[in-house]
Order: structure tokens, then C-alpha cells, then sequence
DNA sequence: TAAAAAAGAATGAACATTCATTTTTATAAA
DNA sequence: TTTATAAAAATGAATGTTCATTCTTTTTTA
């Protein structure tokens, strides 16, 4: 029992240490090496939980998605109104961009390069099923725009992506006031 | 003249070279020689155009990006009503990240990534002024809504990014009727 | 006390960059 | 126009470093 908790802190301590240099350096200049003594553990321990450093960099995202819609579906129950649902939905997923802000960062970088393969990828997709129900309830009940869902997801869930990465970035805060606005255009640009 | 003729050819082909192999592959798997060999040029020629690795991409980055914004506003005339200009520049961006594919795709990867010198990136952002002016003005006269430019761009502009690349991953074909859907929801999400 | 886990050092490949040489170009004298 | 030549551009090979991964040994666990 302590055996195995021990290796799962060190797992988890590797994947964070990962989330936290591919986020400032990018992948292409996080080393194993740095990885290893960020997490303390030694380079060839890395070994011992992933396959390589691919392996190590796809696991990290499946990962770090299912921590993201997990959270991002907590509170729904599909049981609410199509519009009370999406409200729901958009302020958790806003929160964990806020809150876990190293977290929604990594899934951002990975989301746009080709960093992570494809099967990873897929498998990260696979979690979001009960949002595009919800939108397809709500296309029936003719609340919804009638478009391919890559649209709505586009315009209701990705911009937060960018204000999370701007906000980052400085020169920019995304406080309560913002938040509010971002979802009334979240809404806006997909509602009837 | 032939000679600085062909000097501009071969930097031309770097940056070439340079997009699709970063579009392929990412950063961390774009090797110098590999840039070298699709450009038909030695290694060490690529020193004589650039500082090293890091400064061909910065300075690919801000090419293409000019390449992007100059297209964006090529149709738009600041005398043209809110609403028209808006519209014409949408399109025009709509229009360079389906027809300019590959300039695009780099673009989107650098602009979520740290590949990119932060001063890169300030030099990049500058030539969006017009559309800023365009907001500004169309706030002045109740047209737009009265929030930060960052929210505007998110769900006006960002989105198109996204589509794209989801299109490029296969899945979805971004056609004439999905670009006017897109269109609607970007004109709902900004419009008072 | 044997098996599992972890460590640090070693290995070898990949790579960015530089070096020494060759090729091309532009110029100008014949 | 041709030829000579110095400067510029380009090259392929060499260099030295960085890094992912593995090997051997030590430590920890059951």
C-alpha cells in the first residue's frame, strides 16, 4: 500500500514537472533531464513509468483532459434546461481555466501542434460527449443554432482558450466582469 | 541585381521550408538540416540569411504574420460603415486561412506555443490596428459592444483558427455554408 | 533475503553551429 | 568582348554539445 502510494506521488510529480516546462519552454527545449530534477528523481526512474518521452507527453495530455472535463461536467445533470446546462457547463470549464490555469495552458499547447499523436488525441476527444448531447437537445428543442458542432464549440467553448493564454501573457485580466461578458457572447453566437 | 535576385529566392525557400516542416512536425522535430535539404541549400547556408535556428523561426513568424494582416486588410477602406468593414475583413481572414493554408496553420501553432520570442510576438500584433480602429469606432457609435478588444478578437477572429485546424485534422470541411454559419455567429457575438 | 525500485554514470545518436575550401559573381583592365 | 581577380556566397565535412535512453550498481520494500 505505501509502495504503490509512493509511486504514484512520483508519477504525479513527473507529470506535473512536465506540464510546468513544456508550458515555459515549450517541447522542444524540456530535457528529461530537467523533467527528472524538477520531480526529484533520477533521469532513469522516468523509465520505470513511461516508455519514452513521447509516451510520457501523451499520457501528461490524456491525463491533464480528463482532469479538465471531469471538472467541466461536475455540477451538470442531464436532467437540466438546454440553456441552464450550457451555463453550467461554460462557467465550470471558465473556472478551470482560471483556477487551473498551468493545466488549461498545457492542453492549449498541445491542442495546436503536433506535439501529441493523433490517437492521444482521439482519446482526449472522447470526454466531451455529454456537451454535444446537450447541444443536440437543444437543437431539437429549436433552442440552438442547427450547425455542425465544431461551429458552436468554436465560438461557445474555444474562445475562452485565448483569453486564458492573453490573460497569461499580461496586459490583459480576465475578471468577473469579463467573464460575464465572454459568456453572453458564448451564448449569443450560438443561441437562435 | 541577378545576385540579390537570387539571395531573396533562397530566403524565400527557408521560410518555405521552414513553415511545413514546423507545420509537420513541430519545432522540437524540424532539424536544421532537414530545413536545408527542402530548401536545396547547404547547412551552412542558411547562416548567411539567419542568426541561428531561433531567429529563422522569429523572423519567419513575422513574415508570414505581415503576409496575414496585409491580406486581411487589402479590400478595406476605413471610410466603409461598421458594419461592411467588419464584414469585409472577416471574410478577407476567413478567406487567407482557407486559400493560405499552410501560412496559417503556423501561425495558429506559434501563437499558442512558447516557440516565439515574446518581442517576435509584439512585432506581430502591431498590424492589427485597423480592426482595433474599426471596433473603436464602432463602439462610439453603439454598434459594438462596449467590452475589452481582447473579448472582441476571442470570439470575432479567434475562432476561424480553430476551424481551421480542425479542418486540416479532417473530420470537417469548412464550406461556403459552414463560412456564412461562422460568419453569423461571429457578427451575434460582438454586435450589441 | 529475494525481488522491485531507484539511482548515477555511461553510451551513442542527433543536432546546431562553425571551419576550411570551392564556386560564383561583379568589376575592370586589356 | 574577353580575361583576370578579388570579394561574396555557398558548400560539405568537422566539431562539440546536448540529450534520450540504457546499463550497472545500490537502496528499499515485502
Amino acid at each position: 500500500m505505501a509502495k504503490l502510494q509512493k509511486s504514484i506521488d512520483k508519477r504525479n510529480e513527473l507529470i506535473k514537472a512536465t506540464i510546468e516546462l513544456v508550458n515555459n519552454n515549450g517541447f522542444h527545449a524540456t530535457p528529461m533531464s530537467k523533467i527528472a530534477k524538477m520531480a526529484n528523481v533520477s533521469p532513469a526512474t522516468i523509465y520505470l513509468y513511461f516508455e519514452n518521452k513521447q509516451d510520457l507527453v501523451n499520457k501528461t495530455y490524456i491525463e491533464v483532459k480528463e482532469k479538465y472535463t471531469k471538472y467541466a461536467f461536475e455540477t451538470y445533470e442531464s436532467s437540466m434546461p438546454v440553456k441552464k446546462g450550457f451555463e453550467i457547463i461554460w462557467k465550470r470549464i471558465a473556472e478551470f481555466k482560471l483556477k487551473e490555469c498551468e493545466n488549461a495552458m498545457f492542453l492549449a499547447q498541445c491542442d495546436n501542434t503536433p506535439t501529441i499523436d493523433e490517437t492521444s488525441r482521439q482519446e482526449g476527444i472522447k470526454h466531451l460527449q455529454p456537451l454535444l448531447d446537450l447541444w443536440a437537445r437543444g437543437k431539437n428543442e429549436g433552442l440552438i443554432k442547427p450547425v455542425s458542432d465544431y461551429i458552436l464549440y468554436a465560438y461557445a467553448i474555444n474562445p475562452l482558450s485565448f483569453l486564458m493564454i492573453t490573460q497569461k501573457r499580461g496586459a490583459f485580466t480576465l475578471d468577473k466582469t469579463h467573464l460575464e461578458e465572454a459568456y453572453q457572447s458564448a451564448w449569443n453566437s450560438i443561441k437562435i
